[in-house]
DNA sequence: TGTACCGGTGTTACACTATAACGGTTTTTT
DNA sequence: AAAAAACCGTTATAGTGTAACACCGGTACA
């Protein structure tokens, strides 16, 4: 485990990420429709977790208002294809902050602001995963959230 | 970590577990009112997660059929305590199957049976929760979730 | 003995999160 | 060009969780 400051909690040039998550998502050959573009660029603003309801609030084109299936379909395709994270814990969808190398993400989440660290972690590190796997299991999907207040938002309250 | 073979994925005297969660409340001298000792048996029938609404129509008392808050508030006196975990993935809740010493707790649970293995992990593996302290991040709650198909209903499908 | 408090319960109503299903359109593949 | 697949718009509904308020029963304490 590399990471010792995490993004999301630190300065850093954002725009950056969003390059990032666009050349991925080109190296990959994916099709960003108009709605996925909108909805990764809505959580490409910010290291923050969004619900869906909040980004379809926010989601507009040519002055129509989609309905939910919509956004909930862009953001099942853009978490298939590691555009996007879901965080549990928020019911809520955060654009991945390392498209490129994105296979053991971990998630620090503050409670007040919504900012959330994602983590790679070596999988070597991932005991339930060893565990799951010896004893047979098929794994299909992992999480690691840890949530709490960040720092800033400890010294605000 | 030494648990190797997850004990929801095995034969076992289910019988300790369940008095191993009534001496655990005992010990701690919490109060199981009704609604929290039913809620708190069925979740220990198996180690399955159910969601609130199954237990909320399992649940019964002389012949009064609760409404929802009535789950929710022993689910939440429940968790608080220890005695059940909830399972993000599934918003379900699952019997601890080790108030003793549950302190980070790791589920391994199958999308088919539902059965929920708890792996406890040691806090110096938990890499994330240093990560996080580190940066003056303030913890309140940490997950890590597995989900994917036991051997059994591998075998079943 | 009262009375003030507190945790638990019953009840109603509602908020938030997510999906099924169907039909039409566009894009890709053959 | 035809067939298949993916996408989108729309309506309706399912699933999950909570706010708020009234009531009840115990208990602490004046």
């Amino acid at each position: 485990m590399k990471n010792t400051v995490p993004l999301a909690f630190s300065d850093h040039n954002h725009e950056k990420c969003r390059a990032a998550s666009i050349n991925a998502a080109y190296r990959q050959g994916l099709r960003l429709t108009k709605w996925r573009q909108l909805v990764l660029d809505l959580l490409l603003e910010d290291h923050r977790s969004m619900g869906a309801y909040e980004i379809l609030e926010k989601l507009e084109c040519h002055g129509v208002k989609p309905q939910p299936p919509t956004a909930y379909r862009a953001l099942e395709y853009l978490v298939e294809h590691g555009l996007v994270h879901r965080i549990e814990k928020q019911n809520a969808y955060v654009a991945c902050a390392r498209p490129d190398m994105c296979r053991n993400a971990g998630f620090i989440v503050c409670k007040t602001c919504r900012k959330v660290a994602e983590i790679e972690y070596a999988s070597s590190e991932a005991d339930l995963l060893h565990i799951a796997a010896e004893s047979g299991f098929e794994t299909k999907s992992a999480i690691m959230e840890v949530e709490g207040v960040c720092a800033d938002c400890q010294k605000s309250a």
